[in-house]
DNA sequence: GGCCAGCACTCACTAGAGTGGAGTGCCAAC
DNA sequence: GTTGGCACTCCACTCTAGTGAGTGCTGGCC
């Protein structure tokens, strides 16, 4: 039963993270059993595994040792072993980043980007539903940040009552506003006069490098509006990471868990815009890809494991992609799935922005 | 105990709805306690209610009256009662419509219209943000729909690549883009002279209202690329109701429910935002402001309640407000808040658009 | 020294019996 | 029509085996 597969593994160098083979072996089958169930492994269901060709004996006092060392963990005396964040991060680790994807699941990206069409933003929307649909796991999509995009068009409209809207338009395709309050003998003439003026000043420099003031023109009033749409421009470089998070799939969460106390706090931690788009920019920036448990500091979220993938556009990481699952999620395919989308989608993100 | 509250009760008029007064005080004693405690209310948790100064035994026998007609039932016998959709029915109906909101919701509401600033989308977001934590139900707020409000501006930006943005800022402060492609020949010059025609074409113009083509210019691309252009204004006119809901606190039906499953199906619900926007409205075609249970055709929510309330911007019903919760939600509660949030909303919107 | 068959042990899970209590329906009396 | 009383029902809870998956240990074997 166990005879070809074994070889390549047998050879294997012995230290693998301190473990020998077939303890990593044994630790690999035991978690991806338990991805696969949920229920605890006994030692009788991973003597067939590839690596494993020992007695369910000799499992046992590995796992024994896989256990003292922090790998697994019983529910309690005489179950199975259930891997441990620890026993996570080493199959994860030993993965060595994104396998390929399932045909099915390519096949399924490759119609997804072939039809996808509209808007950036719809198009960001829907990814996160595709990623959500591939991997059984709530998706985050954080879209790419405008600050270093160029600006092609500002323009200055008037609503009436004192207030006129700035709209400007990226190199990106994305379309950018924040009403400014006027002063009181602001009309036609001045906002089209500091409308001008804010062309000059913007066209052409990344919004985040908006200059932070513009020569007097003579007119105070037109000085005022001017000031006050550079200032709308300058906010609207800063990248509060506000309004470019799309969450698809938070349905997943509900049948990741089975208390519903679980769901509810995931659930709160997801609706809150802000939290979800740093946790995923702190774990970027730690340089992982996946974070385990209570690897990324929220306790909410201690049962879930994180697949982080940056998105880059022309070659620069300006998007990230976020897969969010209890921690016996299926790591190799998150990781796949979340590979092969940010790479489509970061290339369909550089054709935009060319 | 009972003795000034209930006159006003007893001396009602006999038929309410088919009930008696009693047994309309005893209906509605039922409802309030099983939406408090959530669970079966026996006869003797209702004799202290107002309106029912009788002893438990003809508690009993009215309650069993009340279950022969329908408007409550028996999880098991000899379990007290709980109410059925009917009986819900009948309790919102009494209730004639939302009441006062409470002063610390009140106040909460005041404190949060004071301080809403920012864009309209940001302000519908927060505001789906607010009621959740209001009523404690999972929020739905549908933006007012475009087709009617005036064109303040077109503007044609190239994206270069063959691709030109429409970008058309809307008299109550709203931004639409659509992308459109363009033909091989056009250049800079094209798009400017495109773009004023379009101006001319569409502004003062409500969006549904666009024409369909304008006259020729003399120089077919530029044609071209106004029928485009127009294409996408029309587009961008009819309410597909895909870019304007906003749902908050999905979370709270994680808390609602003990079964996990419920709430995997209706948050999975909640993810189809096309879904969503139009149950609201067919609820509110249909004249209901509370739908419960079986009453919206809603297969998977049919343990849910939906009270659903129009906003009015400038004396027409642009955006609705949606609650959702359980069928033993607090419905004066989400009744009262529903309508100031709505009231106040709806001035918010009306100022904006003046 | 590493491996393994055998064995005693542990402990969640299930089923069944017993019990308490909340609640009902019915009835005779007021 | 209303009420107190009473017998009855049935869930929820507890307790008690019994079962079985799984463990740790040990002594013998290669």
């Amino acid at each position: 039963m166990t005879t070809d597969d074994d070889r390549r593994l047998d050879h294997a160098p012995p230290g693998d993270g301190d473990l020998d083979t077939r303890k990593a072996a044994i630790l690999n089958a035991v978690v991806t059993e338990y991805i696969g169930s949920a229920l605890p492994v006994g030692s009788q269901h991973v003597v067939d595994a590839p690596g494993v060709s020992v007695s369910s004996a000799t499992v046992r006092s590995d796992m024994a040792a896989l256990e003292r060392d922090g790998y697994l963990t019983q529910p309690h005396t005489s179950a199975g072993r259930i891997p441990t964040d620890k026993g996570y991060r080493f199959f994860v680790d030993q993965l060595g980043g994104p396998g390929p994807l399932d045909p099915g699941g390519r096949q399924q990206v490759r119609q997804f980007f072939d039809h996808a069409h509209g808007e950036i933003e719809e198009m960001l929307e829907h990814t996160s539903g595709l990623l959500a649909d591939l991997t059984d796991c709530t998706a985050m999509v954080v879209g790419p940040s405008h600050e270093s995009a160029v600006v092609r068009s500002v323009q200055l409209v008037g609503l009436g009552h004192r207030l006129a809207l700035v709209v400007v338009v990226l190199a990106d395709g994305a379309v950018q506003k924040q009403s400014i309050e006027l002063p009181e003998d602001a009309d036609e003439t001045v906002l089209s006069e500091a409308g001008g003026r804010l062309v000059v000043h913007a066209l052409g420099t990344p919004l985040a490098q908006v200059a932070t003031s513009a020569g007097p023109s003579g007119n105070p009033t037109v000085d005022l509006v001017v000031a006050a749409g550079i200032a709308a421009l300058r906010s609207l470089g800063v990248a509060d990471g506000h309004d470019q998070l799309f969450v698809g799939g938070s349905s997943r969460m509900a049948a990741a868990f089975d208390a519903v106390e679980t769901v509810r706090s995931v659930l709160t931690i997801l609706e809150q815009q802000l939290v979800v788009v740093s946790l995923l920019r702190d774990i970027l920036d730690t340089g992982l890809t996946v974070a385990i448990g209570a690897e990324h500091g929220v306790e909410p979220l201690a049962s879930c494991a994180i697949v982080v993938m940056p998105v880059s556009v022309d070659g620069v990481e300006a998007g990230t992609i976020g897969l969010l699952g209890p921690t016996r999620m299926n790591y190799p395919l998150a990781l796949a799935a979340a590979r092969v989308v940010g790479d489509r989608l970061g290339e369909r993100l550089s054709e935009a922005a060319r």
